[in-house]
RNA sequence: GCGCCUGUAGCUCAGCUGGAUAGAGCGCAGCCCUGCGGAGGCUGAGGUCGCGGGUUCAAAUCCCGCCAGGCGUACCA
């Protein structure tokens, strides 16, 4: 890239200049491209000649004058500068800028595609909430986090799998077998006790009697936990189908859908013991069979199998990452959980060394909560109470692709305060509309084009030379670097930022700069980077799982 | 108590490996419709970057301490 060229060409600057004493000897410091923070400091800038001024014993200013005059800049730079107090900027040449628009005409679709991961396989797993209840607007973040990146990473040259782990077992399966279990008795008239810690939201009610309308009264004849072990499983699948259709109007889709219960069935559930157990990270005491993980650097020991003979989540959780490493040798795992399992993390990276594995192939991203409200009201959204602001509710209200743009425009590390009353209430002035407009009107123009049978095709891009037309084009090249930007600090918050820029510098161009005119050259040259536009801004919109609508 | 995350404009948030006058959206005060979509453009007001030290030519950014908020700290998942 770019960035990596300019480096090296200042350091070839230095080395020069040092040969031909222009400079003192001195160690070259890591040579540093940014984009400059205003025009006038031009597309890049370093401050080397200031890292050097110690060393040197020079003025940063004169330093900056030196490299310049031994700096031979890569075509695509027309201007070198230097700046007080000692910077170096670099101005990307106009004739450049302007063949870029037929570069990414060439390109088209696969415009920003980048080859980062050289076809590693890596999974992207998350959700992955327990089937016993719909889900939230957190986990709604989480979803639209795990599917931008995936999307990300797909055009950045990995091999991507998408995955939700089923926890169709356990305690919590359980649990909610017995809340249905007493639902479904209530609602056939009968008295019923809910279980401790039971499932209180009024969903189960309505499943409880959806169940009754479908099943009939079969299960009363049942024993208690039978009849509850089947009922979790027909509650189960159906809640599944719920989640399943939160998904689909969310855009999100899944590869693979991983049950819980295969891993006993499979065996991975009993090798990835095994694997423990030969390592001798495996202790008995208290009745319970114990992870040392302390003695891998955590500060405490987890239990795998309880004293009760029944194994824990975590020992499911090595067996399920067993599988992902050493069965289905994923390159790279993502997983991305919410804030409420940050604990686990430790405990995570302590079992992917007993299994033999490097720690770092394991990427856990934490997303924070988000706290609801409804104007100054805080709403509390746990599954288990009964108050709950489902995901459904929410994209019912303000649009799936409102809703992605919204929870992608906050990094995961910080909370989100999510008010609905204000979501809705907005939802015309949302920014969403702002960026989609934009393309909406870029469809516009070459709708006008096509109906006038203008053929732009040999539109002459060396035409576009005015302010407005090249900093759209600057804004235009930057998507390969947002991408790449995305897929390895994997923060896909600077998406909508990108997209919310590139309208912005859009609409201000199509203000200044009349596209279809009577000046034919020109106006082939126009369509041809408003044609650049809409790729790109397609492109954004796409990466982010929102819809380029070309009329709205 | 300990661990993770956060504290930047009235509100919601960006700020890339430390860099040149700290940015955006909404809100607020104005201005702009003889042409391609006004769901638009332009201008302005508004900031002790939680507080206090330190490192550096240079700190919102790195280090230490403190304050405030969120989450976690299970033989739940």
């Amino acid at each position: 890239m770019l960035k990596q060229k300019l480096t090296a060409c200042l350091q070839q600057a230095v080395l020069q200049a040092q040969e031909r004493d222009a400079l003192p000897p001195a160690a070259l410091p890591e040579v540093l491209i940014e984009h400059s923070q205003t025009a006038e400091h031009g597309d890049f800038a370093s401050g080397l000649p200031l890292k050097l001024a110690r060393a040197m014993k020079m003025s940063p200013m004169v330093i900056a004058e030196r490299i310049s005059e031994h700096i031979s800049p890569p075509a695509e730079i027309g201007k070198v500068l230097i700046a007080s107090p000692g910077f170096i900027n670099f101005i990307l040449s106009d004739d450049w800028l302007s063949r870029q628009v037929q570069s990414i005409l060439d390109a088209g679709e696969s415009y920003g595609d980048i080859d980062l991961g050289k076809g590693k396989r890596v999974q992207v797993e998350f959700v992955s909430v327990n089937p016993t209840g719909p889900l939230h607007v957190g986990h709604g973040r989480g979803a639209v986090l795990g599917s931008t990146l995936a999307n990300v990473l797909a055009i950045s040259g990995f091999s991507v799998e998408k995955e939700y782990y089923v926890n169709d077992m356990g305690s919590q399966i359980d649990n909610f077998g017995h809340s249905l279990y007493a639902r479904y008795r209530q609602c056939l008239g009968q008295e019923a006790d809910m279980p401790p810690g039971g499932y209180y939201g009024h969903y189960m009610i309505d499943l409880a009697r959806e169940t009754v309308e479908e099943e009939g009264d079969r299960f009363l004849l049942l024993p208690e936990q039978e009849a509850a072990s089947q009922l979790a499983e027909i509650g189960t699948a159906r809640m599944l189908e719920g989640i399943k259709q939160d998904f689909v109007l969310l855009n999100v889709d899944f590869d693979i859908w991983f049950s819980q219960k295969s891993l006993c069935q499979d065996g991975q559930y009993s090798k990835a013991m095994e694997l423990l157990q030969s390592g001798g990270y495996v202790t008995e005491k208290e009745g319970a069979t114990w992870f040392e993980s302390s003695s891998l650097g955590e500060d405490k020991d987890n239990v795998l199998v309880r004293s009760d003979g029944s194994p824990t989540y975590f020992a499911f959780d090595i067996a399920y990452h067993y599988d992902k490493f050493l069965e289905r040798k994923f390159d790279r795992v993502i997983d991305i959980w919410g804030a409420d399992h940050q604990g686990h993390v430790p405990r995570m990276k302590a079992m992917l060394k007993a299994l033999g594995h490097d720690p770092e192939q394991l990427k856990i991203i934490i997303h924070q909560m988000i706290t609801l409200r409804r104007g100054q009201e805080i709403v509390k959204a746990s599954k288990r109470s009964g108050d709950i602001v489902t995901l459904r509710e929410v994209i019912d209200e303000v649009g799936s692709d409102a809703c992605r743009f919204f929870f992608l425009s906050r990094s995961a590390d910080s909370q989100m305060d999510f008010d609905i009353e204000l979501a809705k209430r907005q939802s015309a002035d949302n920014p969403v509309y702002y960026v989609q407009y934009a393309h909406a009107r870029v469809a516009s123009i070459i709708r006008l084009a096509e109906q006038r049978a203008i053929d732009y095709g040999e539109g002459d891009v060396s035409l576009l030379s005015t302010e407005p037309e090249l900093t759209l084009i600057r804004r235009l090249v930057l998507l390969p670097e947002i991408v790449e930007r995305v897929a390895v600090t994997l923060e896909p918050h600077h998406l909508p930022y990108y997209a919310q820029d590139l309208a912005t510098v859009f609409h201000s161009f199509y203000k200044q700069c009349r596209v279809v005119s009577e000046d034919k050259a020109l106006t082939g040259a126009r369509l041809k980077l408003v044609k650049a536009t809409q790729i790109t801004l397609a492109k954004v919109l796409h990466l982010m799982g929102m819809r380029a609508p070309d009329r709205m």
